[in-house]
DNA sequence: ATGAAGGGTGCACACGTGTGCGAAAATTTG
DNA sequence: CAAATTTTCGCACACGTGTGCACCCTTCAT
């Protein structure tokens, strides 16, 4: 059997509660009777019951974690930044996936709520504004993940998409590229408009045209990215540079560049957003902006650990992307 | 505040012991009445409190799952189908990471126990056969992934590496190829043994030989693979097609080859090991051995749910892996 | 020596759910 | 219609930990 602080009661001949408080309260207790009462606890090898806990002081020591799908490798990283964090503090992560679907996201978080986590980070939520009376009605407090919303218990750590947009797109023009293209993502809502954003605001700066048949759309993954790219060197005149809604996508058009018998960056500049590993498998490396990933992850979970222990936290931080150059951007040919 | 039996007695004007049997009992208590309370418990939108059946019940319906790294886009997949599973039984996932390190994994595992997780599945376990003890301690199912102890509470799902090892190379040498290298894995243990096996075996049966500085080691990551590749170049004379441990010491391998001006697969053919999506992003596409990562989280998942609910299940499954031909493998030039 | 003050400890209850056993109510049986 | 039987329900306790309040035992001041 598992030892409970009754079986260190019996063994040091006080009552649980002297027990519960010499392990605790510290104060309240005669330093002898508490050393000794601590030293049995040691001998027996106690462990505290957490499930007894929650229940008791309704606190789980538990975050829940809502992500779209683990095999897209950015929020791998996200995940990874959120449980290095929780890990160091003794909370436990309960992860679940919403595959993009809204009505599952929904679920899941209540779920989470009935099994009293303490708090809950989303990562890329598609639930929009949808979610302020379930959480008011919830009171748990909630840091969203690249996706923005305000009520009383919504924090959010995001990347500033617009600015990496510009970023990506500046960096572009600056190696003397005029004709630019971008290829968006069906699925990106809100990042993607904001990404394009930029894009046509560096554009506009420079003086150069905003092309529409340089701007095509694919679905945020490879597949898409090939699809798109196929189109687009369809284009006339062709871009000699192409900015990419995400690294997976510029790997797509990177593929289907390469496949076409373009080298690149010689006759294709190419550039992604994210900053994943996964860009630097190919060739030549793929050039992009790199989102803060891991520490996005970090700073939620710091975020809603500081909002658990009541320490005064910013409602809302947004993170500045860099720009890696690697090898897929050169100046045009 | 939170609707809880002792309400929903209140409300019907029966006891929290009569609501609690018309919740689940069902049959000790008359049908009127059970309909009664649970309407009305409907109607105040009741939901259990998880923890406190936890407490009673000693069941959390909750799996602790141990993996090293989600950067490692293998675990992801088989923690992808861990979730599915667990999701659709209605079971949680308290996930952490290892990190390689085998003091935290056993401190984890320790931990998840005392959270009263009813079941562990541990990825790639770092720890042993020193597991065996602590979990007789424990007595909670473990179902071990890719690693093999045998115990009273140990269970195992794993993908036949020799097996694996002996696939690539025969395909290899079904090609025309008699100068083969393999391209291991320092930090694999018994994984890269058996895989290094299967290699040995096939040369052997097809009467080839088994050339030392043929045999090198990475570290299953791609930098790793690229440095393996680089002295596998200078090797005299130069094998015509390589087997990786991975399919990230493959990419790594691949990126060196194209690096040093050879073209694949017309110079080099190159195989890895894992089936990973990542292998369709560089040109040419990655032939490999995959392994049935999703349905290994599957299965494991499924094995841990059937233990603990009481159904007989196998002790031990072992996979096939498949060949998947892509683009990296030919005849020798 | 007596009373007040104060620190140390235990009783009883709380958290929300589940269950053995006995009591009350309803039903069947003689 | 009374007795036996069955059904239906509630009391009390359990799970492991935490806490308000009262009590007891020192210790100190008068």
């Amino acid at each position: 059997m598992r030892v409970t602080i009754k079986d260190i009661a019996r063994a040091a001949g006080v009552s649980h509660t002297t027990v519960s408080r010499a392990l605790r309260d510290s104060e309240e207790i005669r330093p002898e009777t508490r050393a000794r009462i601590r030293a049995i606890a040691e001998a027996l090898g106690y462990r505290p019951n957490p499930v007894a806990r929650a229940l008791q002081g309704r606190r789980t020591q538990t975050l829940g974690v809502v992500v779209t799908r683990l095999s897209d490798p950015f929020h791998t990283e996200v995940v990874q930044g959120i449980e290095m964090v929780a890990q160091a503090r003794g909370y436990g992560i309960l992860l679940s996936l919403s595959h993009e679907d809204p009505e599952k996201e929904r679920a899941i978080v209540e779920l989470l709520a009935a099994k009293q986590v303490d708090g809950i980070i989303v990562a890329a939520s598609r639930l929009g504004s949808r979610y302020l009376p379930m959480l008011e009605a919830l009171q748990i407090p909630i840091v969203l993940i690249n996706s923005h919303q305000t009520g009383p218990y919504v924090y959010s750590v995001a990347t500033d998409n617009v600015h990496g947009g510009y970023l990506a797109t500046r960096y572009l023009i600056g190696l003397g590229h005029r004709a630019i293209a971008y290829i968006g993502s069906r699925r990106g809502g809100r990042s993607n408009q904001d990404r394009y954003r930029g894009y046509r605001q560096a554009l506009r700066e420079a003086g150069l045209p905003l092309r529409p048949e340089w701007v095509v759309k694919g679905d945020g993954r490879v597949e898409g990215g090939e699809a798109a790219m196929r189109r687009l060197l369809e284009a006339d005149p062709r871009p000699t540079a192409v900015f990419c809604y995400n690294d997976l996508t510029a790997i797509g058009a990177l593929k289907a560049a390469l496949r076409a018998g373009l080298r690149v960056p010689l006759d294709l500049s190419i550039i992604g957003f994210d900053g994943l590993e996964e860009g630097t498998y190919v060739t030549p490396m793929l050039t992009t902006v790199a989102q803060p990933r891991r520490q996005l992850g970090r700073l939620a979970a710091e975020m809603l650990l500081e909002i658990l222990e009541g320490r005064p936290s910013p409602k809302h931080i947004l993170l500045q992307g860099t720009l890696i150059e690697r090898e897929s951007c050169g100046p045009p040919g």
